[in-house]
RNA sequence: GAUUUCGUAGCUCAGCUGGUAGAGCAGUACACUUUUAAUGUACGGGCCCUGGGUUCGAAUCCCAGCGAAAUCACCA
């Protein structure tokens, strides 16, 4: 236990708090409180009143009184004497209440409003009420108190956020740092982050629900791997102790969910967290969320219709139409996407027909585009880091860019009419790759060359091939039907769906340095 | 990993070419029975990120460290 050094705020909060104690009134009470409204709903079922000002008054004040128990942190206090505003904030949102001290204190004992409410509570306290709505002289809509509890004090001065009418803020609290690593204090006081967790719930859901309605199963796969298969990327380590063994942290989760395929399944998909021990940068983080998805009897075509009509479902769910604004243009989800292959999209780029050469010239190609290129890359890794170089970025709408040279794409199938290409797509918004997919490869004979080339790669100082799972080659072997798998970084279309241009932005709790040396 | 910028009150920020710390909000006290960035008066609150150095004197200049952000590199 450290000692903690308390400056002048927090020492009158633990002294308001003594005193909560000494009037018999415990801060952080253990019975449940009977909340039965939230202040959205109670703004959004009088907000059409509200324009016939004085027929809602009239009813709320004399004929139909509407009764309400909220619960929530005292947000901000306008005392004036005997009476004062303050603002409860729930789960919902904002509402005004009123308290007026002869109310909440019908006796002699004014304690209760001049001690309790005036002195012993602070802004960022938990607090019960009883009371009716009603609404007051400028028309917004209040919950006039008439029982007040206290639900569980509050030993920290929150930030203290302002806002004007026109709704400019002051005193944000910004600082990034501080937002990251108090991730509780930003969700208090910052309305927008909320927003954009929410939407980032509601997507997955969305997505799952679009799942289940083709009736695909989810399912859950080891985070724990011996082998950290289906992708290139360093692993996390572990070990386990009773086994004596090394374990990976998953980097992938693809070749569980084809074992699925091979065991019968027609459609599995999983939210899988994956961990990658490398860079974190604005779109990076270790641990990061994928949602990958398997079909049987698909194809790759079949699966760029399927996101796509994903997609804009997700966009309208969210948004209530498919045109999503980021950043200073608008992302329009509408389906269908354009469909450019790689090498369309090179020619489109650097004007040059790739489609015909060799790795030498490739990398003449490369180096006349100003490309860096070495001597360890083959044809596929040329090709990618010329389109990653010269097209990647211009791909501002959703477009999916397929044909993908087999070289990069080990557990993809070969396209059925080019050998050197794979069927595999990826979708790309804002110039970001959002999604992968392929026809998936489920010739056992040509996994197993392809893991070997990997393995060629890897000698030649390719630090990302891929290592061999033999389990997984055991599964193909057994037969898995034609199956087309798709990958999605949820974090990424997060960030497109929500407007955000960090990972950060969208994870509750992105990394951090640890506190404190 | 490289470069740049930043780190001052609970929060948001001033603090010039070095002279010993400021504002708004929040807090405390008083007033105020329909306010809403409530208002009025008064008051308190600082290891100026850490450690060295230069100097009579450092929040300020220099070096190192720690933390963060941006750009780049890396990461299919």
């Amino acid at each position: 236990m450290s000692q903690q050094i308390l400056n002048e705020q927090e020492v009158i909060r633990r002294e308001s708090l003594t005193k909560l104690r000494e009037l018999g009134i415990e801060p952080y009470p253990a019975a449940l409180f009977p909340v039965d409204a939230l202040a959205k709903d109670i703004k959004q079922t009088y907000a059409d009143g509200l324009q016939q000002r004085d027929i809602l008054i009239n009813e709320l004040l004399e004929g139909k009184r509407v009764n309400v128990v909220l619960a929530g942190r005292l947000m901000s206090r306008r005392i004036m004497g005997k009476a004062s505003f303050a603002e409860l904030q729930d789960s919902s949102g904002r509402i005004q209440i009123y308290l007026n001290r002869d109310e909440i204190c019908l006796g002699e004992d004014k304690e209760l409003y001049n001690t309790v409410f005036k002195k012993l509570l602070d802004i960022g306290d938990f607090i019960g009420i009883k009371g009716y709505v009603f609404v007051t002289q400028v028309g917004e809509i209040s919950v006039h108190v008439e029982e007040m509890t206290v639900l569980a004090k509050s030993l920290r001065p929150l930030p203290v956020v302002k806002k004007d009418e026109d709704g400019n803020v002051y005193d944000a609290f910004a600082d990034t740092e501080l937002r990251y690593r108090m991730r509780y204090v930003d969700l208090v006081v910052n309305e927008q982050v909320r927003e954009t967790f929410l939407k980032r719930t509601k997507l997955m859901n969305t997505m799952r629900q679009f799942f289940n309605d083709h009736g695909y199963l989810e399912v859950e796969t080891p985070v724990l791997q011996s082998i950290p298969g289906g992708a290139a990327a360093r692993p996390f380590i572990t070990h386990h102790n009773a086994l004596d063994i090394p374990l990976y942290l998953r980097i992938a989760n693809e070749l569980y969910l084809k074992r699925l395929i091979v065991g019968g399944f027609d459609g599995v998909y999983e939210f899988s967290k994956n961990f990658r021990n490398e860079g974190m940068d604005r779109t990076h983080n270790p641990e990061f969320t994928v949602m990958e998805i398997y079909v049987a009897y698909k194809d790759y075509n079949w699966m760029m219709a399927f996101t796509e009509q994903m997609l804009e479902k997700i966009a309208t769910e969210l948004h209530g139409t498919t045109q999503v604004p980021f950043g200073d243009t608008t992302l329009n989800y509408a389906a269908p996407y354009p469909r450019v292959t790689m090498y369309e999209a090179i020619e489109r780029f650097t004007g040059v027909d790739i489609s015909s050469m060799d790795e030498a010239q490739l990398r003449v190609t490369c180096r006349q585009q100003g490309v860096e290129v070495d001597e360890t890359m083959g044809r596929g890794k040329l090709i990618d880091e010329l389109f990653g170089a010269k097209c990647e970025g211009n791909f501002i709408q959703p477009t999916f860019i397929t044909d993908f040279p087999v070289e990069m794409s080990p557990l993809c199938k070969k396209h059925r009419t080019n050998p050197q290409l794979a069927e595999r797509f990826e979708l790309m918004v804002n110039g970001k790759e959002v999604a992968n997919a392929y026809s998936e490869l489920n010739d056992p004979i040509d996994q197993r060359e392809r893991f070997l080339e990997q393995m060629r790669l890897a000698d030649r100082g390719d630090d990302e091939a891929m290592t061999i799972d033999h389990d997984f080659l055991r599964a193909l072997e057994y037969g898995m039907p034609p199956t087309s798998g798709l990958g999605i970084g949820i974090d990424r279309l997060t960030m497109f769906m929500t407007n955000q241009n960090t990972i950060q932005e969208v994870l509750f709790f992105p990394q951090m340095r640890p506190e404190k040396a």
